[in-house]
DNA sequence: CATTTTTATCAAAGCGCTTTGAATAAATCA
DNA sequence: TGATTTATTCAAAGCGCTTTGATAAAAATG
């Protein structure tokens, strides 16, 4: 059975005084550097790690980092861009000592969560996920003076505050642009919640294009939905009963985007062939699309290496608390496919 | 700007000891009822929270559950299921009062994280994810003391240890048998990294029911790798190549199976008519399939029920650590969709 | 009514660290 | 050489809770 000691013990076992030890292992200047080796190498003889909690308390700080992530009643889901993003976060919070703190909460129990956390004093920041156009949540933080960070964007918000967003906007005005160059009139928009941010701006950059181009579209050819596969196919099922189908789809999910081609399966349509489709691509690890030629078009942005910016950003944040707040735009790449043709004549 | 405050001040407020208070809001029966009523409505009033640092060192506990998912550094991938799966255990650890502390480790690390969480006291107790064919970690968390739940199991651990596991033998036995009725005779087999335990068990049972049946299939028809939707695709390109293709086709994961509808239909194949297809179905939030007859024919297993027993588990361990060692089998259905027919004459 | 038991409350110790302020020894200075 | 300064080390306080052991008041007992 593996044994590990306390302080004191250490201080027993090296007839030192308990602050010696710590200085030594904190990297205080004054330690003597035989004292410093000795403790070092007693300290990986025997073991010793500072006490989490104990540290903890004596600094005042939490050394952890809330993700809270609500889950709808009805739809408990959890989206698999989550698991990306913790994945490039947690890489960054181990670099500096920093636990990760991760809440599946309820969404009707959202805003006590974030109260009790700051109460409690159980971390340090947050981050905020899957913000919404308008967002209570970040007036709330400022109010609780808890550093956290934005996964996303709150349009509405007026407060300054920190986030890491991909351009949405753009992103979709350059994917339904590239569509409109390839000849296509006729586009659906096959998107998230629509309450979401993110839904909100793709939705605007997909209109302007459309706009610019003078193309009208009724609503009948937009959809707003968890990004699942089977809305996906639902969805696409609908579209393809239109009068008038459409000749190219923008989705902004791969796991969508599966969806949409089996539903062109299912209906003996070949994408890209009969009806092209654009795609928005977080480059999740279970769906990298590898292969040479791409199978989608894409908007791709890695939501792994937002993670590592938005943790970057927070420990930043936290350990100057004086810092101005900040806004990082990532940029996404268009990057060309084999789903996406000219209409068929 | 919310403030909150802390037990001395609310001890000042109400004109009470500190150990009074603690004992009210802890429910201990020597506190009268109209100072416990007083308290808590003082303690409500003005946000009091005990401070979550304070609570665990002086309780010795860190009411927190570690999470450790090993991510190799070739592959980086977060399996998909692990978000559905932390989903359930998390709504499990709330009603307990723990915190889950999520680490995403390079796998070379893997070993020295265990023990540096455990030396720290970081953490009451762990999940083991993934667990392999021959799992080290059993055998060093026993060693550190440190009380844990594996979601799977590991054959060649001999010593005890607590466990949840969907009986991974019997799904693919029937699945397998399922098909052999149905008149297959060339299934192949689409499976998870060879030497995860899971993988190896639905490899047992895949074989058993080929070999009760007396049939033969040659090494060529199985495959082993990350369950990602390109991998499902490229297996299925192999098979098709073969001199003698598969008329059936098992398979580890829905995302895999997504890759192998795909490939089918890029060569002019449907699913269910020329090639039948049988899926392990983890029920996972975003690929649920709720179609009236299941797009797959799948042996379908809630990972989310997965991970709130193993919670369940792992948090009546911890709270009586003499606790017999149990393991908890689940099954799963077979839930019969589009994806399976005769094989075509 | 005096004594014991029960009930309700409190002061103080302790959890294992960090950090402050003091003390000692060695080195430098005038 | 005596006075300062510098380099090391240490004892003790404090972080905000829980818990132990003591105490005072109220209730029950003989």
């Amino acid at each position: 059975m593996i044994k590990n000691i306390n302080l004191k013990q250490l201080a027993e076992i090296l007839n030192l005084s308990q602050t010696t030890i710590s200085r030594a292992l904190n990297g205080f200047p004054e330690v003597s550097s035989r004292t410093r080796k000795l403790v070092i190498d007693a300290a990986a003889e025997h073991n010793y790690q500072p006490n989490t909690r104990a540290k903890r308390l004596a600094t005042g700080k939490s050394l952890t980092i809330g993700h809270l992530v609500s889950v709808s009643k009805e739809h408990e889901m959890v989206n698999p861009i989550f698991s990306d993003f913790i994945a490039g976060a947690s890489a960054r919070y181990a670099e500096s000592g920093y636990d990760l703190l991760l809440s599946l909460v309820p969404d009707e129990d959202e805003f006590t969560a974030y109260k009790e956390l700051a109460a409690r004093s159980a971390v340090d920041g947050v981050v905020v996920h899957a913000p919404r156009v308008s967002e209570r949540r970040i007036a709330l933080l400022n109010e609780l003076n808890l550093p956290f960070v934005v996964h996303g964007r709150s349009s509405e918000a007026v407060e300054n505050y920190n986030w890491v967003d991909v351009n949405n906007e753009r992103s979709f005005f350059r994917a339904t642009q590239f569509l409109i160059d390839l000849g296509h009139e006729t586009i659906a928009l096959i998107n998230g919640v629509a309450d979401m941010d993110f839904a909100m701006r793709r939705s605007l950059g997909f209109r302007r294009a459309l706009f610019k181009n003078n193309i009208y579209i009724s609503d009948d050819y937009t959809f707003n939905g968890e990004m699942t596969e089977p809305y996906g196919y639902r969805s696409t099922l609908v579209l393809l009963k239109l009068p008038r189908p459409p000749t190219a789809i923008i989705t902004s999910s791969i796991i969508v985007a599966n969806g949409i081609r089996r539903a062109l399966e299912d209906n003996g349509l070949k994408l890209g062939r009969d009806i092209s489709v654009i795609t928005h691509d977080d480059d999740l690890s279970y769906f990298r699309d590898t292969a040479t030629v791409p199978v989608y078009t894409a908007t791709r942005s890695s939501v792994r290496e937002a993670g590592r910016i938005s943790a970057d950003l927070l420990i930043k944040t936290i350990e100057d608390p004086t810092r101005a707040k900040e806004g990082i735009l990532l940029d996404s790449e268009l990057i060309v496919g084999s789903s996406t043709k000219p209409p068929k004549p």
